[in-house]
DNA sequence: TTGTAGGCGTTATCAA
DNA sequence: TTGATAACGCCTACAA
């Protein structure tokens, strides 16, 4: 394995000459930088990240920070759009993205990532996704002055961030659902620790609100957005009320597959006794049974823009923080009582099929 | 942010004696090392893991290679439990797991990944899943002494592996679907290119020259794993053979979801008209409609005894190359025809619900 | 345009 | 048991 001290030897020139090559640098003669290429393709030389970024002070690598289990970032597609986004944006700038992963439970593991992946200085910054409103590691990355982006939201501190307006996109799309005739509007909502959870609660209040009504209590049941979870919130749901809802707001889209499923096991027809509408705009939503009504934020970009944000922060520090709200629309499609089954711009069918 | 040196002034003792009390070396006095673990833990001293790097000439971090694109790695339930496993292992031995990603198409992808993690010497070694018969990387790999483990054997390359017998295996499903009855056996397989495809195709073609059959060609297709692809595989074999199987061998259950969906949207009754036998022991093909049959190979402990062979090469880097073989079963269900839906043996059913 | 020299924060090798 | 003192491989003024 050559060093840049060979490279320099072999090329007849300095190391410094040999790291001007390497980084770019216009402050050099043609002739040198010709020999200093030559040696590096022939001896397959690369740099050695770690004496790098030692020097540098910087490792050019983002981390992705998920506070869940592995297993569930890993499986949820919502997760997989935000990770393709943030690797595409982060490697078109010289920046690797990769994954912070640790086991154990969910309190520990942030703890261990933290030792582990930020104050060794393993990550130049972090993407974290998801927070909720009591998240201890914001304190300690902005006690470090350790550049970070959140996806999503913060209520009440003033940090970098990336979001759709979740509150005003549960509204909309509640107001949809209004729209339609519908009164008993029920709601599967996430954890009421995350921000989310409890921003498109507002919405849906809010809708609610503006058209006169109040929220029923028996119809809100708070899951932990995986399809199991929509499937068991929506059984007990009907389980528990004499009076079922005439429609569902489900605040995520793989719940609301979840919900779909619960639905039909029941006998109960969607849109025709219950209507649902979903939220996120997954691909997936478009082969469910009936096509699933949801409201379209969008992910990829979420995951570039994050990175994006991250990588503008990393290179001018002391850059006061922006704040980054991406659009959302409502998909009108068959859940929610719409005629059409086709959706109104940007969504593509690409060849995909067999999901149920 | 402190460093080690500012400790030691702290502690009132040398560089070497922090560094021995943070590496657990034992030669340091009682004295000393309280002063010492003193001010890390006052400070919240953490060592930086590049200067660390750099000297030791470890990162102590383990890459997981997966030689396709980021989005269809994230969303296969396959490579999730891998992940798990693999993680899991890691950390309990004190090195960090992280998933090599790059964008870009696939021959790319592999080179990039090359150059900015491996031979930069971001990672100690790498764990490479699903490869190819024809991978360039691994030539590279052995050339250049680079520490790596295989998921699944390499037919023609000394060198360590972990794996699941991929033809016994074969060869003991459709042996099952064989004393049930049927006769017109179809598989559905990976792509051709890759070792597990091969090693698959061959266990069919060997338990039907075993009952005294041969494979018919239109019989066989081949598939990209995913439910997509099983979707389209199933309905074009049907499409074009006027005389359709009586049964399906599917090598990886996420086809055989799709598979099953194409069956059902065709209006044919599984197992009665058509059994189908698919491959890994997914957790979810304990909800399909039928339940499935698969040949389940322990996908987690892969992933996990991987890392752990790989550790043991880090550790010991001349001992010879180990081949690890793990132990598949038969999960006999309803799909293939048998008559219960309980599984037999290990499978357990966690709180999983309405999947379709 | 090029080279020199110091430093980045550790580990590792010796002496003491 | 402890402490100097080199590395480790690169970057970055600064000087030439």
């Amino acid at each position: 394995m050559l060093t840049l001290e060979q490279v320099a030897a072999l090329a007849g020139v300095s190391r410094s000459t040999v790291s001007r090559v390497v980084n770019g640098d216009p402050r050099v003669s043609d002739a040198a930088r010709e020999r200093v290429e030559q040696v590096i393709r022939e001896h397959h030389y690369v740099p050695n990240a770690l004496a790098r970024g030692l020097a540098s002070r910087r490792t050019r690598i983002i981390g992705l920070l998920v506070a869940r289990s592995v297993g569930v970032v890993l499986t949820d597609p919502f997760f997989a759009d935000v990770i393709q986004g943030a690797v595409s944006v982060g490697n078109d700038a010289g920046y690797s993205v990769t994954i912070l992963m640790e086991t154990g439970d969910s309190a520990d593991i942030a703890d261990r990532i933290y030792q582990r992946f930020i104050r060794s200085r393993h990550v130049d910054g972090v993407v974290i996704v998801s927070s909720a409103v009591e998240e201890p590691i914001l304190d300690r990355l902005i006690e470090d002055q350790f550049p970070f982006v959140l996806i999503g939201r913060h209520p009440n501190k003033v940090v970098d961030f990336v979001d759709v307006d979740n509150r005003a996109a549960a509204r909309d799309g509640v107001a949809h659902l209004l729209e339609h005739g519908y009164r008993r509007i029920g709601i599967i909502n996430g954890p009421p620790d995350l921000i989310v959870a409890v921003d498109r609660y507002t919405g849906y209040e809010r809708a609610l609100q503006e058209a006169g009504y109040r929220p029923d209590p028996s119809l809100s049941v708070n899951s932990d957005f995986t399809r199991s979870g929509g499937y068991r919130a929506m059984t007990q749901m009907l389980a528990e009320n004499a009076n079922p809802p005439d429609a569902m707001f489900v605040t995520g889209d793989v719940m609301a597959l979840g919900v779909l499923q619960a639905l039909h096991d029941q006998g109960i027809r969607v849109p025709e006794d219950i209507a649902v509408m979903g939220f996120d705009g997954l691909e997936e939503t478009l082969v469910s049974t009936p096509v699933l009504s949801t409201i379209h934020q969008p992910i990829r970009e979420i995951g570039a823009t994050s990175v994006g944000t991250l990588i503008e922060l990393l290179e001018h520090p002391d850059r006061s923080p922006i704040e980054r709200y991406l659009p959302h629309y409502v998909q009108k499609r068959r859940s929610c009582g719409c005629g059409m089954s086709v959706v109104t711009g940007s969504a593509s069918l690409p060849g995909e099929h067999g999901r149920s």
